[in-house]
DNA sequence: GTATGGTATGAAACGCGTTTCAGAGCAAGA
DNA sequence: TCTTGCTCTGAAACGCGTTTCATACCATAC
C-alpha cells in the first residue's frame, strides 16, 4: 500500500504539500498540484481513513441508538436521519439496543472512545444523569421532551398533543375515551398520562383504569386491545392509539368482531404512515423526515444546546 | 487526555506491558497487571479507538447497504444483521442509498478505505463486475441468488419459490394468476418472471401482460393494484404479491370495492410480517433473522466464499 | 552440566495523515 | 527604501495503540 510519504517522494514534494492537495488547501502551485495528482493516480493512492480519524480526532460517524430497527416509528426516524447524514457526508453507526441498558452504555462509550462524533438517542433507558455525564465527550441529542440545559432535544410535546386530541374527541361527543401506549415508563407516556388526567378533571369525567392499554407497540397488539374491548361492559367510545400500526390492528379486529368504527369505537392514532391513509384512519401526523433532519443538525452542533419542538398535524379521515 | 505512554510511565512499566494488560495477553506478572490497572483507573484512561483501528487495520464495523430503512423488508433485514453483529461485538454502519448508484459506490469505497471491515449489500444497483473489483479490499456479501465465485451470498431461490407458489395456486383451481413485484430489474424479479413463464408454458396458459404489476413496494401500491383490477374485463383469480404490506393494501382496497377475498381474488404474499397474521393473509414466510445472521457470518469470513440458500415456508391462512 | 522451553519485559518500528511553525520569495503600499 | 502581507513550501511534531524482535531468567529434561 502506498502512503502519503511515498506519494510525496514520487512527486518530489513534501508530505505537507501532498496533504494540502488532498484536502484542497490553498497555496499550492499548479505544477505541484498536478505532479501530486499524477503520482496519486499512478500508484492508485487511497488515504487510510483510520489515520485521518486518528489525526483529526473525528470520524464523521454519527451514532444512532434505537431499540428496534424494524418498527415503523424507528424505521422512519432512521430514514430521516440517514437522509440528513448523507447530505452532509456523514455516515451512521446504528446501535440497536432492544431496550437493554448495557447496549445503550456501549453507545455512550463509543462517543467517549471517539469512535463517533455525536450520538442521537431515539429512545433512551439510561437515566438522565448518566447520559449527561457523557456529554463532555461530544454532542448527545435526544428525541424526547425535556428542556435539559446540556443535552439538545427534538421532540413532540405529547402533553399538548394529547390534550388537543382528547379535546377533539370530546367535541365529537366522546366522553368515554381510552388510550393505548407502548412503554409505560418513559417521558412520552408520563406526559400522556398527565394530559389524560387533566382532561378528565377538566370535564369531570371518571377515571377508568381499564381504559388504558399499555405495552401496545405493533399491529398484533391492536388485536389484543379489541379482545379486551369485547370483554368490557362499559366500553370506551373512542380510543387514542399509540401508532397507525396498532390502529390498523384494532380496526381489522373490530371488523372481524362486528364492532363498527367509528360508531362503536372511534379510533385516532399517531404517525400518519401509509397504512393509515389506506385504511382511512384519522391520525396525528408526525413529520419524521423533519425530526430526523433536526436531530442531525443538533448532533453536528457541539456549541449550543437547543430544543426544537415539532408540531403535529391532525389528519381527519374516517375513523372518528 | 492520558495515553498509553502516560499509563506506562505511571505504572513503571513499558507501553508494551500496558498494551498486554489491555488486551489480556499472557505473560504479565500479577503485580504489574494490578499496577497498570490501578494507573488506568486513577487517570480514567480510555484508549483511543481510532489509534487501535489504524494500528490493527480493522474497525469492527460492518457496512450495510439498503435502499431504504423504513421499509419493513429492509427493516427486518437490518434487525437480523444488527442482532448478529451485537452478539459478535461488531457495529453496523448503515448506508442508505435510495437506489442511487453513487451512494453504493461510496459504500464500496468505505471498504477500500478500510473504514469498514466488510460490506453487506441488501439490494444492489451496481453491476457485478464493479462489486467484484472491490472484493480485494474485504468481504462483500450479497442478498441475492447468484453462485458467484468471489462474492458470498445468502438468498432465497425465487424461481423455486415462485414455482411452488404458482403450483399451489393452480392446484387450488386458479388458472388466471397475476403477480406484483417491486423493481422490474434485479435478479429476484427476473427469476420470478422466468418461473412465471415456465409455469404458463407447463400448463399451457396464456400470458396476459396486464396480470403483471410492477413497482409495487408498499401498502399504497396495493390500493392501486385494485384500482387496475376493477378496470379489467378478465381479472386474474389469484395474485402473488410482493410483500405482506402490498397484500394488506390490496385486501383493504378489495373490501372497500366489494371484491371478495379469496372468492373474487385470492391473495398470496411474501414475508409473514405481523400484519399478515392480523389480516389472515396466506403468505410465504421469509426467516429474516436467519438471513441476517447468515449474512453477518459470511461477512466475517474473508477466506471462503459460500452460498446459503434460505428456505421459505408456506403459511396457509384465509386469503387463498 | 548442558540443552530446551516457557515466562516476563521492554525498545523500537509500524500503521499514516494533519497541522503547526518557520522561513523564503515577491509584490503592493507608505 | 522600508514595511506589510500574501503566496508557497517543507521539517517536525502530533495523534496513539500494536506487534515484532531481542533479551534475560528460571526450571525441567537428558
Amino acid at each position: 500500500m502506498t502512503n502519503i510519504r511515498d506519494i510525496a517522494k514520487m512527486a518530489g514534494v513534501s508530505v505537507t504539500t501532498v496533504s494540502r492537495v488532498i484536502n484542497n488547501h490553498p497555496y499550492v502551485s499548479e505544477d505541484k498540484v498536478s505532479a501530486v495528482k499524477a503520482a496519486m493516480k499512478k500508484f492508485n493512492y487511497h488515504r487510510n481513513i483510520n489515520a485521518v480519524h486518528l489525526s483529526r480526532g473525528k470520524t464523521h460517524l454519527i451514532g444512532v441508538v434505537v431499540p428496534f430497527s424494524n418498527h415503523p416509528y424507528f424505521g422512519l426516524l432512521i430514514e430521516g436521519i440517514a437522509n440528513a447524514a448523507l447530505n452532509h457526508n456523514y455516515k451512521l453507526a446504528l446501535i440497536q439496543t432492544n431496550y437493554e441498558e448495557a447496549k445503550e452504555m456501549e453507545a455512550l462509550r463509543m462517543l467517549e472512545d471517539k469512535q463517533i462524533d455525536a450520538l442521537i438517542i431515539c429512545s433512551r433507558i439510561c437515566e438522565w444523569d448518566v447520559i449527561e455525564s457523557y456529554r463532555k465527550y461530544g454532542p448527545i441529542v435526544l428525541c424526547e421532551d425535556s428542556r435539559n440545559d446540556k443535552i439538545s432535544t427534538t421532540f413532540i410535546d405529547h402533553y399538548k398533543t394529547f390534550t388537543m386530541a382528547l379535546d377533539y374527541l370530546y367535541k365529537k361527543g366522546h366522553h368515554h375515551i381510552g388510550y393505548t401506549i407502548g412503554r409505560q415508563t418513559g417521558t412520552n407516556s408520563k406526559q400522556r398520562d398527565a394530559a389524560y388526567k387533566e382532561f378528565l378533571t377538566r370535564y369531570s369525567l371518571r377515571y377508568e383504569p381499564n381504559y388504558i392499554f399499555t405495552s401496545r407497540f405493533d399491529v398484533e397488539d391492536g388485536v389484543s386491545v379489541v379482545e379486551n374491548l369485547l370483554d368490557m361492559k362499559n366500553r370506551p367510545t373512542a380510543l387514542l392509539v399509540t401508532s397507525d400500526q396498532v390502529a390498523a390492528g384494532i380496526l381489522t379486529a373490530c371488523r372481524e368482531n362486528g364492532l363498527f368504527v367509528p360508531d362503536d369505537v372511534a379510533i385516532m392514532s399517531f404517525d400518519n404512515q401509509p397504512i393509515s391513509k389506506v385504511m382511512h384512519i384519522t391520525t396525528l401526523e408526525i413529520p419524521f423526515v423533519e425530526v430526523g433532519k433536526k436531530l442531525f443538525q443538533q448532533a453536528l452542533n457541539d456549541h449550543e444546546v437547543s430544543h426544537e419542538e415539532i408540531q403535529v398535524r391532525l389528519i381527519e379521515r374516517k375513523t372518528v
